[in-house]
DNA sequence: CATCCCAAGTGACCACGATCACACCAGATT
DNA sequence: AATCTGGTGTGATCGTGGTCACTTGGGATG
C-alpha cells in the first residue's frame, strides 16, 4: 500500500521534515497490519525499520531468563518504536507485540539515516525522543518502589490517560485499554491482583468498562488522590 | 583546579574528540570533590554540566511519593552523568549520588553544546550513549521480573565485576561496592533481604568480603550459575 | 447455532519477604 | 579512652500478594 507525505507529516516527530524529505521516506515506506498478539518487532534481531504506530496499541515486553513477561512501555498512535538501532548498530533489546489489531507504517532505517545526515537538527529530534524514553523509563521504574498495589495500578492508569483530559480534569476514556495482565507485566503484579484492584476502583465508580474496547474513567480526581498515595487501600 | 585535555582524553566517550574540541572543554571544565552521601545532581533542576565521574562510585537514584528510595543505575569510572539536558531542555528526572569519596569533572552543558555543533559525529556519540542507556535500563528493569531474590542480587552483582573480568571468568574483584541498602533499592528488596543473600553467598565462597572497600568474587561460574536460575535458593 | 477461546472475576490457601527489634562491629569523632 | 555513627547480621512475626483452581461471560469462528 502507497503510503503518502501527508500521512506520515501526521507524526509529530515526521511534521518538522522539509517536504523533500518527507517525499524520500513517503516513497520507501510501507504499511502493515498486525493481529492482536502479533509481533512488531523481535528482540535479539537487528532492526531493519522504524515502526510508526498509525492504529491500535503496541507494547515492549522482555521476558526474564525463566519465561515470565516484564512490561516495559505502551505506544500509542502517533508514536514510534525501534529508534534504538538508529545511533548503535545493536539489536532490539525487546519485543513490540501488538496489543489490538494495529495498522503500523515502516521506514526503512537506511533510509532514515540518509536523511537524517542531508538534514541536520534531525539527529537532535531523535536524540530528545530518545531522551524522553529514558524518563520514562525511570517512571515506569519509579511504580514498582510503591508498596501499595492499588498505589501502582492507579499510577499506570493516570499515564494511560491522554494528556488534554489528564490535564482538564475531565472524565476521560482510554481506548483499546491494556488487558488486565498486560498491565500486570508492566508492575511485576499477578493478573488477578490486578483485577482485584479494578474490582475495587469499579465499586467507587471510579472507572468504568464501555465495552471491550474502551474503559471510561469517571472521576480522575480520585485517581489522582489514589495514585498519589492520599487515600489507602 | 585545572583540567588538562589529557585528562579529558581519558574518558571513552571523549577521546575521539579532535584535539582542539578537548581543550577547548578542558577550558570551562573543572573538577569537584564529594563525600559519601552528597549530592552530585539534583532532580527538578536543569542541569549545567556533565559529570565525568574520575574516581569513586555514584548511584542514580529516584523517590517515590511516600519518600521510598529507588535505585536506577550505578555510575563507574570513566562514565558519566547528566547528559539528558543535551537534547532536551528539560530538567534532570532523577537525583546522582555519590556511595564513596568522589572525584567529578564537570564540563558547562553550553560548551558541550557547542563542540557538539563544531564537531558533526559527536551528536552520534551521545546518541549511541543514550541508546545503551535504555539498554542498561530496560535490563535493570527485567531483573525486578525475577521471582527469585537471590536471582536477582546475582543478576546485580553480576553487572557490577568488570567487563574483562566477567569475560575470562577469573576471580574478579569489584571496588567500592555498594552497601546493601543500595543495593536493595536497586532491586526493590529490604536491606535484610540482601543481607541474608550476601550470608548465602559467603558461606558458599562464592563471595567474600576483603575490608569495607572491595569484594572479592571466588568463583564466578557459581555466580552466573546462579544468575541465570540454575541452581536453587 | 454450537463451539472455542481468551479475558475477567473470585475464593482459599500459604509462602515469601517486609518489618521490627535487636546485637555487633569498625571507623570516625570528641 | 569514651562515644557515636552507619553498615551489617539475625531471629520472630505477620501480612500481602502470588498461586491455584475454578466459574463466568463475551466475541470470534466454524
Amino acid at each position: 500500500m502507497a503510503i503518502t507525505p501527508e500521512l506520515l507529516a501526521r507524526f509529530p516527530i515526521l511534521r518538522p521534515l522539509p517536504p523533500k524529505a518527507q517525499e524520500e521516506l513517503a516513497a520507501h515506506a510501507s504499511s502493515e497490519k498486525y493481529a492482536r498478539r502479533g509481533i512488531v518487532l523481535h528482540a535479539g534481531k537487528r532492526e531493519e525499520n522504524l515502526c510508526f504506530l498509525f492504529e491500535g496499541r503496541l507494547q515492549g515486553v522482555d521476558f526474564t531468563i525463566d519465561g515470565r513477561e516484564v512490561g516495559l512501555y505502551f505506544v500509542e498512535p502517533g508514536d514510534f518504536c525501534g529508534e534504538l538501532g538508529l545511533f548503535d548498530k545493536g539489536p532490539q533489546p525487546e519485543f513490540v507485540i501488538a496489543l489490538t489489531r494495529a495498522v503500523v507504517v515502516k521506514v526503512p532505517m537506511d533510509t532514515m539515516s540518509k536523511v537524517m545526515l542531508d538534514t541536520p537538527g534531525i539527529v537532535n529530534m531523535f536524540g530528545t525522543r530518545l531522551a524522553s524514553r529514558v524518563r520514562q523509563l525511570t517512571m515506569q521504574r519509579s511504580f514498582l518502589g510503591l508498596p501499595n498495589i492499588l498505589q501502582r495500578v492507579c499510577c499506570q492508569l493516570w499515564l494511560l490517560i491522554p494528556n488534554r483530559d489528564r490535564q482538564a480534569m475531565q472524565p476521560a476514556q482510554i481506548n483499546n485499554p491494556p488487558t488486565h495482565m498486560e498491565i500486570a507485566i508492566m508492575l511485576n503484579l499477578s493478573r488477578e491482583s490486578v483485577t482485584r484492584v479494578f474490582q475495587s476502583l469499579q465499586n467507587r465508580n471510579i472507572v468504568r468498562r464501555d465495552g471491550p474496547n474502551r474503559l471510561i474513567i469517571n472521576d480522575l480526581e480520585a485517581l489522582k488522590k489514589l495514585a498519589e498515595g492520599e487515600e489507602q487501600s
